[in-house]
DNA sequence: TCAGGGACTGACCGTTGGTCAGTAGGGTTC
DNA sequence: GAACCCTACTGACCAACGGTCAGTCCCTGA
């Protein structure tokens, strides 16, 4: 059926039209300040038909963090092609994430209130899913460097790579939830320091704490 | 005034009645689950009242947040008296930290989600300045671990203090924000680990990065 | 021409944080 | 002890927002 082959587009076409709606208002006001009605005004949609296409209010902010970190991933695989041994590769994936972070703060906010949010978010939909195995990936991505560290004699052969893969992962998503608010946080933390040095701080603490030993 | 003493002792009693209701729907149902409504009809009040004892509901959180870390405080003092370096004062306090979250898990998502809520929390209520006082107080006990650490030789004498204690905080909250949701945890993170051993895997890594290399 | 159905609409609902005009009653003043 | 005042408290009300659903429109295929 030619008509079906169209229907389908079309419908992709929308769906893509109420995700760079949405993106655009979760730029500007943040994943909090990103309101159903306003998605469907920019795409100039009534509010109903978004929950045609989107399962409801988070599965619309998952789709439009999937694609936020689709365009993380090649940045990534290049870094770690150009990474000259498997700690060297963790540096740079995890300094290359950091810049993500400082540009996308709103997909971070997103990732860590999701990870914290208990029972509260409702992550069974297929799009938020999606999200999901695109986070799996990225966590297998260190653990292979970590692998081929071990390999090349960059990394402690007593590490168990997947545990530490996600040690890593979780340590590095404190040190950047509070960098990232660098104005609003210096009153939080009620301490003067420069947040700035932190997560080259904490790299070097966790290459310290991987290394071999060896020269680099 | 005999009467005006009176007064602000009811004042005070109204206020802890408030805050023990807040406390009990909180340890039920979590931050988020916690309504006004449900705490004026614990607290046997309309819920007005409690906009005259309390600025607003973020500040109710803040004030039942400084009640619950309060019954740290001790414990990490303790803590720090028996250990024998700072190094192992680091250790000990972080332990004690973790122990309570584990105890104490909707008051360590509330503390992420201010930390990463940008504007979106009204922080600026005097209950607020308390709470941020107290994990002022939390952090400055780390910076003289570390100070005491490098006089007694167990950490490396070229460590900053502060921006140091900075991200063994703030890296110790990733993991534990991952760690606190174990059973839901393995369904995000779409990988098969055991996140039990992800704390003594941070802590050994910290440790590792601290050491000054002499024997313990 | 017409029946079927997919896409879309927008008025409506329930929940919830926050507000404010009004009330009750103990304290003070004369 | 009467009149007044002031503090604490009330609860009906509001606005914001995520989500729903009966109804409409129009394309499609017979």
């Amino acid at each position: 059926m030619v008509v079906a082959a169209r229907r389908e587009r079309e419908r992709i076409a929308r769906r893509e039209a109420i995700l760079d709606a949405a993106q655009e208002l979760i730029a500007e006001q943040g994943y909090h300040g990103m309101r159903m009605d306003g998605v469907a005004d920019a795409a100039e949609l009534s509010k109903g038909t978004l929950y045609l296409y989107f399962g409801n209010r988070d599965a619309l902010c998952a789709a439009v963090a999937t694609r936020l970190l689709d365009t993380l991933l090649p940045f990534i695989e290049t870094a770690l092609e150009e990474a000259s041994t498997g700690l060297d590769a963790v540096q740079r994936l995890l300094k290359k994430y950091y810049d993500f972070t400082q540009e996308n703060p709103h997909h971070f906010r997103f990732a860590i209130e999701w990870l914290g949010s208990g029972e509260r978010m409702d992550d069974s939909t297929e799009d938020f899913q999606i999200y999901r195995g695109r986070v799996g990936h990225m966590l297998s991505l260190v653990v292979s460097s970590l692998e081929r560290g071990q390999a090349d004699g960059s990394i402690r052969p007593d590490v168990d790579p997947l545990p530490q893969a996600i040690q890593l992962w979780t340590s590095f998503l404190g040190v950047v939830l509070v960098g990232l608010n660098k104005e609003g946080m210096s009153q939080r933390i009620p301490v003067p320091v420069d947040l700035e040095q932190l997560v080259p701080l904490h790299l070097d603490a966790m290459v310290r704490s991987l290394s071999s030993g060896e020269a680099s």
